[in-house]
DNA sequence: TTGCATCTACGATAGTTATCGTATATATTT
DNA sequence: AAATATATACGATAACTATCGTAGATGCAA
């Protein structure tokens, strides 16, 4: 599966979080993060749902076509982590997760779920 | 500073880990992912150190050219793993964390880095 | 010095991405 | 019913991406 541009995956992260919306919704949401005209927003979700693509189905039935997703995240979580540790991180997943906990502020909570994780895994091994 | 193509990427990760090389080089570590023709990395790299780029920088004092990568992967991190988290993770860092801890043999040694960076994240709070 | 090997330069192209304007259809309101 | 608001459809385009072929320069080896 092709994956998706970068426009387009910004699409989908809204969809993905507000479920299924029309573009209106989908064009709302997408100007809080950057200024797109309308029919930009429009014809890329029209490209996205294409039989080319179907990164997205779209229910017609009403005057007010209604978007959803039609890939999961999960589809291509792997892939992206993936080109980030290969290219970024050198390859290593612990720089990655090294990054990820230095930079962002993680809440206790975060922090004692992923030591829970860690033991499970120190128990496998 | 606009940021590297998918292919660009590539390239700049074998610089990154190889060094200063010429275009055979990095052409030869290339074709270990994937078939491309001699010119076209040689094009692509060619374009990366144009003038409106400059992901590059080159020596040209000896016949075979000298390439170097002029970013650095710091530069881009927190652009591409914010990217990621807010897509595919539902912005939150942790479930990144959590993935690439899940899905990726992490080493014993690993794991204790790990710990201890929470323990130090820990004492902060 | 002739020819082979290896470079870079240059040009072309097909495909994709991102964007937007205009036209047209359809409700809703006045 | 006319005007207004709101949708989708369609077409166009500029910029970029990725790729490759051909030509020409340069060094080395026979």
């Amino acid at each position: 599966m092709k994956k998706p541009s970068d426009a387009e995956l910004d699409i989908l992260a809204i969809l993905w979080k507000n479920g299924p919306s029309s573009v209106r919704e989908v064009h709302a949401a997408l100007n809080e993060q950057r200024d797109v005209v309308y029919t930009t927003t429009l014809k890329t979700m029209q490209v996205m749902a294409s039989s080319k693509k179907k990164f997205l189905k779209r229910d017609t039935s009403q005057k007010t076509h209604i978007y959803e997703a039609a890939i999961q995240p999960e589809m291509i979580r792997e892939d992206m982590v993936d080109k980030v540790v290969n290219t970024v991180f050198a390859g290593s997943p612990l720089r990655l997760v090294l990054h990820a906990l230095g930079n962002k502020s993680t809440s206790a909570e975060d922090l004692d779920q992923i030591k829970k994780m860690i033991e499970n895994l120190e128990k496998e091994q």
